[in-house]
DNA sequence: CTTCGATATTTTATGTTTGAAATGTAATCG
DNA sequence: CGATTACATTTCAAACATAAAATATCGAAG
């Protein structure tokens, strides 16, 4: 154990300022498409997420796997999609043969207001990370994949 | 124009892509951090990070430096700096010569709390990025520099 | 001294978020 | 069949978040 070497800093102390730099990087990024979906299309964050995830399932989902989807709390999604709703975005609907589930998916003027804010938002996307190429910004994501998946392992 | 290569995916789609990875794994490592934090130490990722910001400032901060450091609404810290002083963390006082002003810092009791609570997330963060060795680990901050850089542009 | 614009903080209204408890339904076991 | 156990969702209370309005103070210009 002799410390012959400069010490090449404790993998600890590189991991603690990874994570704060993830953090910045992702709450700075955050609160500028919060600020424009709040400007440019009178929505939010959550409910762009909700609307997403329903996007990618035009058949719909169920509220459970909604909020398995987007990593939160179901109690979470009732109250957004209760609003979706209520602005006619999106729809619910009994599920055949099990009563206890809802179906929840987008309404055509619920799709329709959703390409349009996907569009612009992978415009805001791209000049946010415009200081990247797309050959960085490749290599950045194969190794944020072992990020998540390092978290995910003690959830899972 | 032969296609010999795999078409390098447009630069628009890699930086979609990043941003969604990104987004994922800040996710999974801070719901497993306010999980742990609740369980462990009866506190939230919120209360956490106002006790690390004036940790670094023992001689206290005011309210709107606080909550220009924690990039936090003002009004927002107001309501978890009093949780705070309602449990002997955190005191308040005037300051000298500006009675608009309010110095917040911590007290023995927060910062000896925070102390601990300071050295047990470092391990659980060391755990959670476990996948990375440390030299991964800062070539990943150094990147992520420019990312945080090119989203704040637009900011400041 | 007074007025006016800037600054520091709190308050208010609204929405998001969580974890836990409650409700209702399904499925299984004895 | 009746009891338990598991599941899908909602309700609830408390915390957190923002933007905007309100309050109070400061500093400087007239």
């Amino acid at each position: 154990m002799n410390q012959a070497r400069p010490a090449p800093v404790s993998a600890s102390k590189a991991r603690l300022r990874l994570w704060l730099r993830l953090l910045k990087a992702t709450r700075t990024i955050e609160a500028e498409l919060r600020e424009r979906l709040r400007r440019d299309h009178a929505s939010t964050l959550p409910r762009f997420d909700v609307m997403a995830a329903l996007s990618r399932r035009p058949e719909g989902l169920r509220m459970s796997a909604l909020s398995g989807v987007l990593r939160v709390s179901n109690g979470n999604v009732t109250g957004i999609v209760e609003r979706l709703v209520a602005e006619g975005l999106v729809e619910r609907r009994a599920v055949e043969g099990d009563r206890r589930a809802m179906l929840v998916r987008l309404t055509p003027v619920g799709a329709a207001q959703f390409a349009e804010m996907a569009a612009t938002h992978e415009g805001w996307i791209d000049t946010l990370l415009s200081g990247l190429t797309a050959e960085e910004a490749e290599a950045l994501s194969r190794r944020l994949e072992d990020v998540a998946q390092s978290g995910a392992k003690e959830t899972e």
